[in-house]
DNA sequence: GATTAAATCCAAAGCGCTTTGAGTAACGGT
DNA sequence: ACCGTTACTCAAAGCGCTTTGGATTTAATC
């Protein structure tokens, strides 16, 4: 069923019956009821591809999924971040395009996307720092909002981000208030952007309580649950093992308890750990008492956020770009107390 | 840049252009040549929606991911089936358009994907017994295949599955051969069609045994950690608790351990834990002696299958569908051993 | 050199929709 | 009876591409 054979049932024409489908005043009210009651009927839908040739534009998102060959992790908090999102996006009748692109082309992916005008707008992850894929996005000319910040990048983008410096800035008092010295940091891949502030924040609280960064007890890699079980067992076994852990993931985090009972040790007892929270749907750490110490922010609370910020640049092009920071609170749990 | 404007640049009809870049036959080489250098110096790529208006395919494919407001978790292997599956779609030069559709009216989305023709074909995710999608893309006339089966589904689709009740009957005998009797079984959601085949395994293994089912030690859930950890703590308590446990994923067996050490007691020793792994990339249960003793399968693996089994189905139309059963291997880890 | 066949290329018609510009009907005012 | 509005509807052009059915040129054959 399309425009033209609705229309010939109907007894119109087919530009009556697109306008009175789309809301055009020039239609009487008897006439759209009409038109959209045989609609509803004959279960017309209008193709997609056309009203985007003809109107311009596509109704649909694209969010980019780097994956490179040396790291081929998928990030958990993706899927969150997605569910997010598009309950924006049904909301508003848009579609999601995911692409996964392999991040040694990813210039050329952009350049395509943009091209072949699927998308009226993209949603960046998880950028680097210094990442080029903002000016080229903004040299393309399509609206974008991106999930993290790039520092080093001076000209205005829209972006939403945890303030993760903050945020760690956070977890480290708390530590270094119960007392701790000894504070190791596992943290995410600092070639992210949000990894870098993320020790910018560890340090900085670090310095505040006059500590002296030991090189030995900071890390950084991929937020698995095994990296944290690695990790932490090698600090463990050092001569002057950390008392204090902050770990950038509550994946992570579950490795860290691992090596930590491993050794015959108990988490918020012999060891402290304050991990950051994405509040995943799958692993709550909620309640009254939490299984971990941490600074929770909702990933997917920030898809929606995301993806409302990129309708509205989408709708109003003109507007100066927004740029929304969320706070991540520290909610106090299980696995941290005075070191022993 | 569109192909009016190469053609022009060449010198040549919009018609020869197109024909050059898409290889047919008609064109000289030495044009082809001619054409395909202009095309890429000029950053040409051809407006998909045209491409696709014309040729009345649109080089997508849907995954539909259902939400309802009762159960909003976002299912975690969710992320690692969507990288499998966009690994193919990459090298097909496909794109991939996620819906997220509230489950109270499926129906009505499908049949909007449908008549929109965004998508070439879709990917049907976690189906319930009996699922009524599977008719209804059917009678849609859209190609689909379905990750899982539904059983009560006579005709024959296309799908990829687990052979999820040889798995569990695999984990339950690993238990009973190593001496227990009491043996809970920690669920999946039994709407869903995958954790009835599990039952059911779980269910045949002990009766081979010749233990009596005890409903007090079957549940069912959300595959949360939480769930893992509520359900297992409670289990625990009772006055004959289990001393073997099989778990429907890793993150709830995450929180069944939990349960355990919460209790003083150790898994592999006190209690035995077998669970299936979906080999999830942040969640490495490998290496010489895993962690938990598991059936695992590789979920990323199932998407790259699921895709490509689409796209044949795509490209072949008249082809019977494929089935493809993939089979679970028992790792044997740490956290099995013989009842105390 | 004439005839055929093959190799190239092109004009024009669609794909299904929106939108511009124009036309018709109805209506009140003079 | 005529004119100017207003309300409603439509024909046709266009979005950027593919594809059908020629048209034209070149090469091959006798």
């Amino acid at each position: 069923m399309n425009l033209k054979q609705l229309s010939q049932i109907l007894g119109l024409s087919p530009t009556t019956v697109s306008r009175a489908l789309n809301g055009y005043p020039e239609v009487k009210e008897a006439t759209r009821k009409r038109v959209e009651d045989a609609a509803r009927q004959h279960h017309y839908i209008p193709n997609t591809r056309a009203q985007g040739l003809a109107t311009g534009c596509s109704m649909a998102i694209g969010h980019v999924i780097p994956v490179s060959n040396t790291h081929e992790m998928v990030n958990p908090i993706f899927a969150d971040f997605i569910a997010g999102a598009g309950e924006i996006y049904l909301e508003n009748s848009y579609d999601m395009m995911l692409s996964i692109v392999p991040d040694d082309d990813e210039e050329r992916a952009y350049r395509q996307i943009a091209s072949r005008r699927s998308v009226d707008g993209i949603i960046l992850q998880s950028p680097a720092q210094g990442d080029r894929r903002i000016n080229l996005l903004r040299d393309i000319g399509l609206p974008f909002v991106v999930h993290g910040r790039s520092s080093h990048e001076t000209a205005s983008y829209a972006w939403i981000d945890v303030d993760n410096t903050r945020a760690f800035r956070r977890a480290t008092r708390h530590l270094t208030d119960l007392g701790h010295s000894r504070i190791a940091l596992i943290n995410g891949l600092e070639t992210m952007d949000f990894a870098m502030r993320r020790r910018a924040g560890y340090l900085d609280a670090l310095a505040t309580a006059g500590i002296v960064q030991d090189p030995d007890l900071m890390t950084s890699g991929e937020m698995t649950e095994t990296y944290g079980f690695q990790t932490a067992t090698r600090m463990l076994a050092m001569p002057r093992p950390p008392t204090g852990i902050v770990v950038a993931s509550l994946i992570t985090a579950i490795g860290v308890r691992r090596a930590v009972q491993e050794r015959g040790l108990k988490v918020g007892h012999d060891v402290s750990v304050v991990t950051h929270d994405d509040d995943l749907s799958y692993f709550s750490n909620d309640g009254p008492n939490p299984v971990f110490t941490a600074t929770r922010s909702s990933v997917r609370q920030a898809g929606r956020q995301a993806a409302q910020m990129l309708l509205d640049q989408i709708a109003d092009p003109g507007q100066a770009p927004q740029q929304t920071l969320l706070a991540a609170e520290l909610v106090p749990g299980q696995s941290s107390g005075a070191p022993r």
